[in-house]
DNA sequence: CGCTAATTGATCGGTTTAGATCGAACGTGA
DNA sequence: TCACGTTCGATCTAAACCGATCAATTAGCG
């Protein structure tokens, strides 16, 4: 505010004002990309050192961004965060999960499996066993047991919804209505006592009802953070569900309340 | 060092920053699935360490899965053990096809895409096209083109064939029977003038046959390895073929007698 | 005319980055 | 299973860059 010019007319006399050097080194990244601190100040013919201040006064009021060495463009280089963490958040406790959910199938059964990180955990512990028949409309769960000779491995049709590689769709819930399993292992994103399983996509939704319907018993995977959880769209309502497998760190009531309406508690170890 | 800059003009080498090589680097990994890392390191310009440590960062972010010798999407989609096989092999000839057969699909376009090392290549070429409708029983392809917002993929239904990663059985080819895209590109295991395609086994070559009839043009990805070759099961008989990219070791005398026969020739460089 | 304030330029020390080297670990093939 | 080549990890070196402090020039003002 202060080192602004003296005065706005800006007419009578002409020093490079600091203002319009900050406009050509902003001109000059927009239409470079990126330009290094050296060309940068040769371009404007000021030192290396002003031209650094500007460009730190610039990143300050968000018009570019400053790496080592130069500035680029803002928001050029945004990298993402939050893609990952899914598989990496509570690796250890998804693992104790599909542990304990593994010794819930017996060789030559035939089962349904949802779409989901924890599920595809699950069937990863899946390829010691034998003569097991696998449903599924998940590419994850499916990849993982491709090369597991002993394990006969159906998938449904439908459309790939690509954030959670599975398949959704008319195809998939009619190629399910078709089939008939002893137990379905199903995740979700929340899971309570009133409304049971709950995910956001009303697609996604519809496929696991419709693998819910096609199994005898249903069999929850949802490590603690989704326990106590409400979202969107109701998938299996509590009555339906015969297992939960979750951890140690899922909240006592939520899991006392499912308990007492039939729900049978298997808690991993985490 | 201080090189006598003729011109002021801010127009100088553009430097490659550190953020920026890293993009590339993703990009690069995204693009072909798995990359050495010395390719890697020629194609961003920098030296093996440098790039050793930027893929450590980046798997550290969880963008990235490290193996040895490269980089690879992250979630082991890929988990194959002759890692070698992906990328020296006869990867540039297998590039240099799925390049080629890119350039037969069109924005807005509806095709069908079989099972197949090349095939899968051929689909993360894909990725740049937008309004696209693909139809593919293989879920190497699926996986590819999962992360694409702009392509809407179909897969059918079946039983999956851990070995090649695809779908067969009657669900597929049911599925098949009620689409109808414009191009279908499907690979083999051999191909010559007389009998066309084939594969060595049956129930691929029911879902390939499939795949064919649904398809207004059919085109066949073949390396020069697979030309003048005949296995068991015919798929697609040379009438039916429509477009044949190869690569240019492919024996000539076949090429010629596949092109008397209407099939229309397009030969990558290797 | 002299003083004050402000902006620019220069230098120095610390930090980050890229490249090279060497022992160790891994994968491959006999 | 063993041997060999390749790749990885760690340490080090060199160079570039950044931040801060200080000197110098210039404009403004009493």
């Amino acid at each position: 505010m202060t080192d602004g010019k003296t005065h706005d007319t800006a007419e009578s006399a002409r020093p490079v004002f600091a203002a319009e050097r900050r406009q050509r080194i902003l001109e000059l990244v927009r239409a470079n990309g990126a330009v290094s601190l050296r060309d940068l100040a040769r371009a404007v013919g000021s030192s290396e050192v002003t031209v650094r201040r500007d460009v730190r006064m610039l990143e300050g009021e968000g018009l570019l961004d400053r790496h080592h060495g130069g500035a680029t463009l803002p928001g050029e280089l945004t990298r993402e965060p939050t893609y990952s963490q899914k598989t990496q958040l509570s690796g250890t406790e998804k693992a104790a999960i599909a542990d304990l959910a593994a010794s819930l199938v017996e060789d030559g059964d035939a089962i349904a499996i949802g779409a989901g990180t924890t599920t595809q955990a699950f069937a990863r512990r899946l390829v010691r066993h034998t003569e097991l028949a696998v449903v599924t409309n998940s590419l994850l769960v499916a990849q993982a047991l491709a090369d597991c000779p002993r394990v006969e491995v159906v998938m449904t049709g439908g459309t790939l919804r690509g954030s959670i590689h599975a398949l959704v769709g008319s195809p998939a819930e009619q190629a399910l209505s078709g089939l008939r399993v002893r137990r379905a292992f199903i995740s979700g994103n929340g899971l309570t006592a009133e409304r049971g399983l709950s995910t956001p996509n009303l697609q996604v939704a519809s496929v696991d009802r419709a693998m819910a319907r096609a199994a005898e018993d249903v069999v929850v995977l949802a490590d603690h953070t989704k326990i106590g959880v409400d979202t969107m769209v109701q998938t299996v309502p509590t009555e339906e569900i015969t297992h939960l497998v979750t951890d140690d760190d899922a909240p006592r009531d939520v899991l006392d309340d499912l308990a007492s309406r039939g729900v049978r508690l298997h808690v991993a170890r985490g």
